[in-house]
DNA sequence: AATTAAATATACCAATTGGTATATAATTTA
DNA sequence: TAAATTATATACCAATTGGTATATTTAATT
């Protein structure tokens, strides 16, 4: 991500880029309400005539970073699945990213998503609909691999894939908030235990 | 909560405690940095010098407010279980007050444990401290009608109480988490269902 | 009822908030 | 390389922030 296609950026894209990268963490782990303008500038040593070129407002940086952080999400299951995989193996190595990234994740404040969903929720609609986005895409990426699984008879037909999918996103993000509040990785790991569980006990034929 | 004692309580007493009831649903909602001095002064219609007369700073408000709102939470269960129940039964009431409790919770803002270990988790250590105290008190509750249990041969021997407990909280606040953001219970109540279930199929005798 | 003590309101404070108009500097383009 | 364009910095703005000293009102005690 950081610095991909940086040469074909104009000054004005690589400045955009860069002022999210340098406060991605920052939102991450402050808030969008308990991140200020002069939080901003100190943490890229530009001015507010600069980020406010470059953004609308504040609310658009924080837009950004959220979708920033959210990809960076996404690449980290980049290239993990491959399609000779069977289905189980899939599922597990899903399951499995999230033990291998907790360490760095935790360094940056934790799942985005949920300090996002959390703060947004009754104050900024425009980031609770991003975030409801995310969440929908979510269950629709462990729903297509089950469903997959079903065609190819590794799956039972019979489960209700977006069910079990929204089932394990709320076993990961449970764990991720015990883990966080309480400062050990046994509770997301505890979670992550669960789900692979249910998918040999229950989904796997 | 709202008014025992309330013919005891001094004037300063009674004060506070309106404060605290005022700006509860305030804090949950709009979060610690989300909520102002004026905020709280047009909530409860005191001014500034009635609010610092009560309260040491906005911090002490944030913290009481979170202890008022998570003995709320508290409360709802009181009466609930009666020894004369079975464990199973026991547990099962115990979900099931989420299930009886989620409109109300929603409307006020969500899970203040949620809410309050999100924002505060790299920010507000007096207040990670007060949730993380929560968390465990919480999961010993479960651990301790599990243990029972088991004394009375209803549950399990050789389950890892504790472990389940701490599942069963996950599954909870992610459910909350995605009921809220994508505004449908249904999340909720599905996560409740896998509650029951991993009871149903792995801890009772 | 008068005095004392406690609670609340008023009026202020410096610092910070998000944001803007304009000047200056740095890039592109011709 | 000069002109046009774009990006960044400076200096400002009104509004709001959390907080305080002091005056005033209200309640408790004698």
């Amino acid at each position: 991500m950081q610095s991909q296609f940086k040469n074909k950026m104009s000054k004005a894209e690589k400045t955009r880029q860069f002022i999210i990268e340098q406060t991605a963490e920052l939102f991450n782990k402050k808030g969008y309400a308990g991140t200020s303008l002069s939080d901003i500038t100190s943490a890229t040593g530009l001015t507010k005539g600069s980020i406010y070129g470059n953004f609308e407002n504040k609310d658009e940086v924080a837009k950004e970073v959220y979708l920033y952080n959210s990809k960076r999400l996404q690449n980290s299951f980049i290239g993990q699945l491959t399609s000779e995989m069977s289905t189980r193996e899939k599922l597990f190595a899903i399951v499995d990213i999230y033990r291998k990234t907790w360490e760095i994740n935790f360094s940056r404040g934790g799942c985005p998503h949920l300090n996002t969903a959390v703060e947004a929720d009754d104050t900024m609609p425009f980031l609770k609909a991003e975030v409801a986005k995310n969440f929908e895409n979510w269950a629709n990426q462990w729903n297509r691999i089950l469903e997959k699984g079903k065609t190819q008879n590794e799956i039972i037909e019979s489960i209700d894939s977006l069910k079990y999918a929204y089932q394990f996103i709320a076993l990961i993000e449970g764990g991720i908030l015990l883990s966080k509040t309480l400062n050990t990785k046994v509770h997301l790991f505890n979670s992550l235990e669960r789900i692979e569980k249910i998918i040999d006990n229950e989904l796997i034929i």
